[in-house]
DNA sequence: AACGGGTGAATGAGGACA
DNA sequence: TGTCCTCATTCACCCGTT
């Protein structure tokens, strides 16, 4: 039944990408709604039953109340609906959709396929079985991946934090004291140096040795 | 980057995919269950009972259990009361249990028919000797087979982490040119500062970082 | 205060072997 | 078949910068 359907779409759909080269996850999404009917899912009614969870959740959550004038508009979480505080990545989401988000937007898609028809609900209790749905949904409401952080920015800011304090030490009088502290500074951005050529933001290492 | 690498890797994967045989058990399934008379699971007040089950996403929670002695809830398994610790394929299971789903919840049903009535009585010890019954009391408290990794999950995720590696293997073998290089520059460097505490090296090491 | 990143215990899937 | 292990993922919490 339903599963068998389904089971053709994300094939059709999936041969489909294969032959498109594009690598931008954003294209992909956008065929993939319209290429993907909006259909009942087999486990909706699950889904739906549990609201009960949802309440609980609710419920149990620390209110960030503070003497109970939490102004706090209780906001939700645009992907799950569990409780947010505020802003990730450009849409207000809970703490676990924005971890989510970080660690999956710049994966490539196909990895993430749904088992489903790339329509599960997302809520609180569903948000984890399946990563391709929530990540759309992600996108859906428009969660920015280009506001994550990419291995070289951050190494760049390491950088820039390291020889700010390098400079620091630098500007007082060049003592035994700061020479040792220095040398200490030096031993941290070396370590970091070689901790950041296992990564990949090797390119550019790689780039200045071939020059 | 690497990146094109799974990319390619991937896509000759998906084409190469075969347009899936879905095999529904589903169906199976329900005329298995038409045939067989309703009859009083033993479980089901424990599954009834188990609002325990909210206690499912309790990983989302602030664990209540704080100040307790975090013992575990004492969990039984829904299928043959076995003690459980989690959540097997949906629903608190042992691990036996839940060994036995994996292995037979794709079979196909009619090979396991039950020498009796179909209505075996599951526990500790009567479990092994019913294939069949053991089964649909999986399946009877709702254990989800379509949580079984399939064929293609398994190699893709297989696919990914040996991509994973392999970059980490390009990486290394790219930073150990690059390290060497590396630590001569910061040796130079090092020299350099040590010989000239007072000057303003700071912007240099920072444009090298750039470049 | 907001909102980036990072961490580590817990969770739950598969696998090996007796 | 059942036990025990490995490993990827999740998310509550915390830190740092702006």
């Amino acid at each position: 039944m339903t599963t068998m359907t389904n089971t053709i779409l994300n094939n059709e759909y999936w041969n489909n990408i294969s032959v498109n080269q594009s690598f931008d996850f954003d294209d992909l999404f956008s065929s993939a709604f319209n290429f993907v009917l909006p259909m009942k899912n087999e486990n909706t009614e699950i889904l739906l039953l549990s609201s009960e969870n949802d309440h609980k959740y609710s419920q149990t959550l620390p209110t960030n109340n503070t003497t109970e004038e939490s102004q706090q508009p209780s906001l939700i979480c645009g992907v799950c609906g569990a409780p947010a505080f505020g802003y990730n990545f450009d849409q207000i989401t809970c703490e676990s959709c924005k971890a989510f988000f970080r660690r999956n937007a710049l994966r490539y898609m196909p990895d993430l396929k749904c088992r489903y028809s790339s329509s599960c609900i997302i809520n609180v209790n569903t948000r984890r079985q399946c990563t391709y749905c929530r990540l759309k949904k992600c996108f859906d409401i428009k969660m920015r991946k280009d506001w994550i952080r990419t291995e070289e920015e951050k190494q760049l800011r390491q950088l820039i934090k390291l020889t700010k304090e390098q400079k620091k030490i630098n500007d007082l009088s060049n003592d035994q004291q700061s020479l040792i502290n220095f040398s200490q500074v030096l031993r941290k951005k070396k370590r970091l140096i070689i901790k950041s050529t296992n990564q990949e933001f090797v390119p550019k290492l790689v780039n200045i040795n071939n020059h």
